[in-house]
DNA sequence: CAATATACCTGGATGC
DNA sequence: TGCATCCAGGTATATT
């Protein structure tokens, strides 16, 4: 599901076919997201704006006006985003579509609905921008993203590692996915509280958890052409995982079976070998 | 404040 | 075949 590598590859795509494209029409759908859909303010400051660039914060897509409003888009759990041309048939669960300058549209399809909309005009942009910054942890490709920095945020927490990875306020982008890929090839049980880790366990979070990251990136990269999806329906890449989905078949390291827990109910895959 | 539980949703897989 | 049940996971909010 769209984690940090799937949302960025989805911002790079988007930025590739949006950039200097103006909003020329919005509709939308009846239900509500996560949130609101903000029909009111997608009308007062993204129609007919015209796109600047496309950031990325967490596993917000951040969709900056040359006005200085910003369009701001969650995938949630089902959330995929396609540049379909306007003659299109609209799809089932299709709760936002921007008409484009060019006859496409940029249309958000969430069966699931617990992606979220959300409008930041240009009058309150520093605001806005600040507050929803403060919420989302570090991101792991910052500099900042430290053993150091990550031992102090864990010394007082006796949540397991893996719940301290999820944990949006804390780290961000990474999902249960990857929380489970990364703790395998950092070699630490997923269980472990994070205040127990030391220095060097977190540095290989770091190491692991910015390389498996990057080669999803790049695995991403290499089909971005129909990311976007004729279709409608990219669907994600996916790396071959090495633990995730795979209860009971051998680990890659010593072959033993992959365990399968629930850890606050969540999926968590590991091997009870290679990982202590 | 920290940790856990739950609500929000649909579709696909599974069980009877 | 139909119907019920479970599971998937991101995030906000409520509860302990």
């Amino acid at each position: 599901m769209p984690e940090l590598p799937e949302v960025e590859v989805t911002r790079r795509g988007l930025l590739e076919q949006l950039s200097g494209r103006t909003i020329m029409a919005i509709t939308w759908s009846a239900h509500r997201l996560r949130t609101e859909i903000p029909r009111r303010l997608l009308q007062d400051h993204i129609d007919r704006q015209q796109i600047l660039t496309i950031d990325r914060r967490a596993k917000y897509l951040l969709i900056r006006m040359q006005s200085g409003a910003t369009l701001v888009i969650h995938l949630g759990m089902t959330g995929k985003l396609g540049l379909l041309p306007e003659e299109t048939a609209r799809h089932k669960h299709d709760h936002l579509v921007l008409g484009l300058d060019n006859a496409m549209e940029l249309r958000f399809n969430d069966s699931r609905r617990f992606g979220s909309i959300a409008v930041w005009p240009a009058m309150q942009a520093m605001e806005c921008e600040c507050e929803f910054s403060s919420r989302e942890g570090i991101e792991p490709f910052d500099s900042d993203f430290t053993a150091e920095y990550l031992l102090r945020l864990a010394k007082s927490r006796q949540i397991p590692v893996k719940s301290f990875l999820m944990n949006t306020r804390l780290v961000a982008g990474i999902g249960n996915i990857y929380a489970n890929e990364i703790l395998f090839a950092a070699r630490i049980n997923p269980l472990m509280p994070a205040s127990q880790l030391p220095a060097a366990a977190w540095q290989r979070i770091i190491k692991e958890g910015r390389r498996i990251l990057q080669q999803a990136i790049n695995a991403g990269g290499s089909t971005i052409a129909d990311f976007l999806g004729a279709s409608g329906h990219p669907g994600y890449f996916q790396l071959q995982f090495k633990v995730y989905g795979r209860k009971d078949a051998p680990c890659p390291e010593c072959a033993r079976p992959i365990v399968k827990t629930a850890l606050a109910g969540r999926a968590t895959y590991y091997c009870p070998i290679c990982q202590r």
